[in-house]
DNA sequence: TCGGTGCTTTAATACGTATTAGAGATTCTA
DNA sequence: TAGAATCTCTAATACGTATTAAAGCACCGA
């Protein structure tokens, strides 16, 4: 009756009269299965089908072994309240690759992992997987040698560089989506632009710079002033400095700016004061775009301006981060980069030079 | 240096002069671990950290073992744009309690599993958790007997009856909540209530209309009409049928009329539409709670009327069932059941009787 | 010196599957 | 009809781990 043991293979083959090793061959599926006697193959469904069997994944992976998992790592937890928006859609684009390519989705909590232990905690759980896409900011780099140094298969989300080797990531173009900004302030003619970045001078941040080059070379423009905030500033010197840069702007003639978002948005926010204070209006006096998101909780988005911006595609670069992993598992031959469009967001900070 | 194949506790054995069977003991941390001398322990530590050893845990559940994982399992895709609303709660319980355990979460995907194949997909792949919290509506009665059967612990998100078992789940108070709303209509004054429920008879159901029962009795009130609505009727039956009650309920001085939401909220729109035609003001007129949420993509919540009504603890019950489980894990003495306060919502469609 | 007593380690085994070389049986070829 | 070719099936093995009975060892009291 109700056996407390699943049925195995090998129970199969004994009702049926026939081997385990033919059972496999037969509920496997796979290349040498032609090669079973019809009447065989029924009389072992037909047992299977009797006995309720279904095989064993564990053994099958153990045997194999691929778990037909794949793991999703982050360096921060995911769904704390202050991230959930910005990290949610990732998520989604994982999962749902992840199960279309019928996979399993492995999170690994990295909630409390605090010292890094060998066993239970630690990077090495992610070896569970058969291979892992990294989400996160903050990357501890130690766990991250290791992880390349094991030749564990990943993916990042985001850009990522390590000295010294070949990463493989899913990242946003943020070249062509700048470019895109700038093509589209000199469409509706603007002549004059200006450009605010934070300080700290990654991949991203140059990427955008280079995008507004090219931008204004397609317009046949000079190259334009771009100017620096530093990131640790506090609340008044950023506002000073703001407000020398507008006066430098207005008396330059320029009107518009593209703003690289930083992570508390401190510019943006005080961008919008400032402006305020010095009777400038957005975006009639000057037109301003953001290039990225607003940060999730920053400043930027408790202006309840709806900037006009381009957004990361972040669904689609879950998705990509996944169908590059797979490739990488299929064929372990090198990194793998994909760059993914930006969407451009309408918002009212845009309008004609004045 | 770097490896093709992943270090297995032979490799670690080799390497620190010992056999598997120590390597077995020190890493896996089990009962008998203490009887290893500190010695050996840090010769195998540092040749497990050396060589980058981690688990395999494929083999570890064929063998019976643990692996700290938790897997949550839903019946239909969780992340789907209709279900998004509705079903994240849960997830974000199940992910946060998981992890504040110590424990990863693996996701499986029953997208495309569609029929139940006997090889690759079904139910089986479950076991390398160490245990399940299941979720969802539509549950295959098949597996859920196989799981079961084969003594795998997990507990569900909502109440769920298999004849002949006792399953382990976690359940809103719909009881309290119902009789909590009830007192909350009597304490403004209503003497007169009707109470409106889909046509079947599942538990839900049954113990709404409890609370109903017991709060009435609480306000010292006589038993008041219950009646149905039918489910599968088309709209102009609907709207007919909840025509013709309103008639009867305002002819019998109701004020204050209870309805619990059914899959597709058919009845609260219907009654938002007669109620219109007929004149009838929603509250001044009559009194409206809902006995739940409104379904997600359902008209419920489409006509925009903020209902008063209570609201499931989504998040509470996904943490809930994590709980559970490890309980059951800890000690598999029998099913786990355990009730969830609602929570109230203040909504407009409540007032003083007229 | 001998048997006993903790203490530490190991050999052996089972878990359920996929794969491979080859064994039997049957049919084809010359 | 012998030998080759083909078709079916099976025995044996490996995958990496946890567990258990027992082995080895040092130390103790008698």
């Amino acid at each position: 009756m109700s056996q407390r043991r699943r049925p195995t293979q090998v129970d199969i083959a004994r009702a049926a009269g026939v081997s385990q090793a033919t059972v496999s061959l037969v509920v496997s599926g796979g290349p040498a299965s032609g090669q079973v006697a019809e009447q065989t193959r029924r009389a072992v469904l037909d047992a299977a089908a009797e006995l309720g069997y279904t095989v064993n994944a564990a053994a099958r992976s153990l045997k194999g072994g691929r778990n037909r998992m794949l793991g999703l790592y982050t360096f921060e937890a995911v769904f704390p309240v202050d991230q959930r928006d910005f990290y949610f859609p990732f998520l989604l684009g994982v999962e749902e690759a992840t199960a279309e390519f019928g996979y399993d989705l492995l999170l690994f909590s990295s909630v409390g992992t605090g010292k890094r232990r060998i066993y239970s905690g630690g990077i090495n759980r992610l070896k569970v997987a058969d291979g892992c896409v990294l989400l996160g900011r903050h990357i501890d780099h130690a766990d991250l040698a290791d992880l390349v140094r094991e030749d564990f298969p990943f993916v990042f989300v985001g850009r990522r560089e390590l000295p010294g080797t070949e990463l493989s990531y899913v990242a946003p173009d943020y070249v062509g989506a700048t470019r895109d900004m700038v093509r589209r302030l000199t469409g509706v003619g603007h002549r004059r632009l200006a450009y605010l970045r934070p300080a700290d001078h990654q991949e991203p941040t140059r990427d955008r710079e280079d995008g507004f080059r090219a931008g204004l070379a397609d317009a046949g423009l000079p190259d334009q002033p771009i100017h620096e905030i530093p990131d640790d500033a506090d609340l008044a010197a950023t506002d000073a400095r703001l407000a020398a840069l507008l006066d430098e702007w207005l008396a330059d003639d320029v009107t518009a700016l593209l703003v690289e978002p930083s992570e508390d948005d401190q510019a943006i926010a005080a961008l919008e004061r400032v402006a305020t204070e010095a009777g400038v209006r957005i975006p009639d006096d000057l037109s301003v775009a953001l290039l990225g998101d607003p940060a999730p909780s920053g400043a930027g988005r408790a202006t309840g301006r709806n900037w006009t911006r381009f957004t990361l595609p972040r669904e689609d670069m879950g998705r990509a981060a996944v169908g590059l992993l797979l490739e990488l598992l299929e064929a372990d031959d090198g990194p793998r980069r994909l760059s993914v469009a930006c969407t451009a967001v309408d918002g009212d900070s845009v309008g004609r030079p004045r």
